[in-house]
DNA sequence: TTGTACGCGTTATCAT
DNA sequence: ATGATAACGCGTACAA
């Protein structure tokens, strides 16, 4: 046992004290010093004596070591393999890492980020060859998903935000786009209105297709299917813009876009055709961000609680790596649609 | 040497072949395996025949063994520790992160990403305590700032987003916020402006300072400084619409806001207040982000290349890892007044 | 309850 | 040019 003053002089701030070290400070051995640590039997007197010394020294285990003589680093993986264009002009890839980093920060050492930069095969190889991570949080947009497949074949911890059907062993995170989206496409009808559009979203993705079942579902329910209503968008303005154009001269009396980001676009081209939201034309959108409420008139859309999918599925992950038995954990959060003037204002409105 | 079929039956594609397997199945030492990935002298037969071994297991080395034993990890840290809001209502973060991620796609192994969950001392510590990063790219936005401090303060490879004056010899991508609001603000006076308000951002933070200066500077040599026309912001919209609503009030013909999202709050007050841009008052802003355009009248701001900051920042920080010696180094990239009609249009407009 | 000793997979320093 | 062998710092059987 060693003063404070002396421990001082000895490591300074520079160097990083080892458990070793610690050890011989404490008068005991390695394995105990470890033991406080790590929660193993060690007696009160003893817990107390090493514990003083590791406060002064503000101790950090070596996650190097700790990983080579355990497999455990308490860093995770975050993977958000999109294109860079998808994953910085909307918002929802922000908030649901805020989501996920606000439970993480509490939860666990670290965060490893992982960008569309390389290859999906690239990253998984990557992901699986550093043998560092505990476990990987990972958006699962698309319906074909080499990186997907590959976590689920491998046994490695992972948690999805948003699945594909036959994720049959996945635990994931994810809302019921089928039924928001037929929910909202309901309330168009229930308006009066008949000649609704769809503008999808990037048709390989299962967001896109789920919002599009969902859509084609109430329309069928109605009697009111056609095809020349739907417009494969890609999820941004530019498309809503150009999707909408065709679908103001199909003489749609409304259109639901698959996100909020496409139905600015279609504002952008029912506004340059000359036609009123939504006295000729109403607009739905999907995700609810705060651009919606902005708008003129404000947009009628689903609210999906982005930031606490993030939230649920970091937590998610920290329950499967304390305990990674049971079968796969499923988290299907609810949706909410949020009626505004875009499609209630005007003289039509109900 | 061993055929690849019997290969494949060892390991098949669970368990990671390890430096010893590899160097049993090419008939050499460990040591030489190790030689031949890492560019030590081998003979160039048994590098070929290593090579070859490499290939068919597709070997990746062990993060945490080779951490522990030469202390690189090839990953490096990513910090950007701000209030949430301001991280991700905003896309000058996100245009950073996109440049960094795709340069140290390609020159590392890895990005731990650090946001503002946790106070600046403990990620500090947290940072530094695991002993796992090669180096970090950091923000350096506030005045005060003892994350940055630390970091000075130890020898861990850095480089910082910005600079306080008194980071001597830090690493460092910036621009020079004087120099490019000095400009902006004479692009006003030249217009014939002269009561010509600045809406600052964070008091707390460099870069608003810096504008802030530059604003005084250029307002100082035309004989037009008046305290009366600041007023201080926080970089978004609402802080924007706050200010402006004030400086209305006391009849500027001229508004410099120190970010793009300030701006758009200036035209909503301006357009409440039933002024016109830029017959009654001019707006300027400073990023050059993608609604810069897309505002009516479209904005005049400073284009800064947010994204090739990151870039910079990270192919800074992977020279200083190859090479370690030599003095700090510094980049300062150039900004572009790009002027457009919430200066120039209307009925004043030169 | 506590200590000893080995192993994790690599790099690096020696000999050879 | 190559091969032993010793670290690196930690966890953990096993022995005491």
């Amino acid at each position: 046992m060693v003063a404070l003053s002396q421990l001082q002089i000895i490591w300074g701030c520079v160097l990083a004290p080892t458990l070793d070290e610690l050890a011989a400070l404490s008068g005991v051995s390695r394995a105990t010093v470890s033991r406080v640590i790590n929660g193993g039997p060690v007696a009160e007197a003893t817990r107390r004596r090493v514990i003083a010394v590791l406060e002064q020294t503000n101790y950090r285990p070596n996650v190097a070591a700790r990983v080579l003589a355990s497999g455990r680093s308490g860093i995770v993986g975050v993977v958000f393999h999109l294109e860079p264009r998808l994953l910085f002009r909307d918002p929802y890839f922000s908030l649901l890492l805020h989501g996920v980093a606000e439970v993480l920060a509490q939860e666990t050492a670290g965060m490893m980020l992982w960008l569309g930069n390389r290859t999906k095969q690239e990253t998984l190889d990557r992901i699986l060859g550093l043998r560092l991570l505990d476990g990987v949080i990972v958006t699962a947009d698309h319906l074909e998903d080499p990186l997907v497949d590959g976590l689920m074949a491998s046994d490695f911890p992972t948690v999805l935000v948003g699945h594909r059907r036959e994720d049959l062993t996945a635990n994931y995170v994810d809302v019921d786009n089928i039924q928001a989206a037929d929910v909202v496409t309901t309330h168009l009808i229930n308006l009066g209105r008949r000649r609704i559009g769809h503008i999808t979203g990037t048709r390989s993705t299962v967001t896109a297709e789920d919002r599009l079942t969902g859509y084609l579902r109430a329309m069928k329910r109605a009697g009111l299917t056609d095809e020349d209503l739907i417009a494969d968008g890609d999820f941004n303005r530019e498309s809503g813009r150009e999707c909408a154009e065709v679908l103001v001269d199909r003489e749609v009396d409304a259109i639901f876009c698959a996100n909020d980001a496409t139905a600015v676009g279609a504002y952008d081209a029912i506004r340059a055709a000359g036609r009123r939201i939504p006295d000729d034309i109403a607009v739905a959108g999907f995700d609810d961000l705060d651009l919606a409420l902005d708008l003129d008139p404000p947009l009628t859309t689903t609210r999906q609680y982005i930031e606490r999918q993030g939230e649920e599925a970091a937590r998610m992950l920290c329950q499967i790596l304390a305990d990674p038995e049971g079968s796969p954990r499923r988290s299907l959060l609810p949706t909410e649609l949020v009626i505004r003037q875009s499609t209630t204002g005007g003289a039509l409105g109900s």
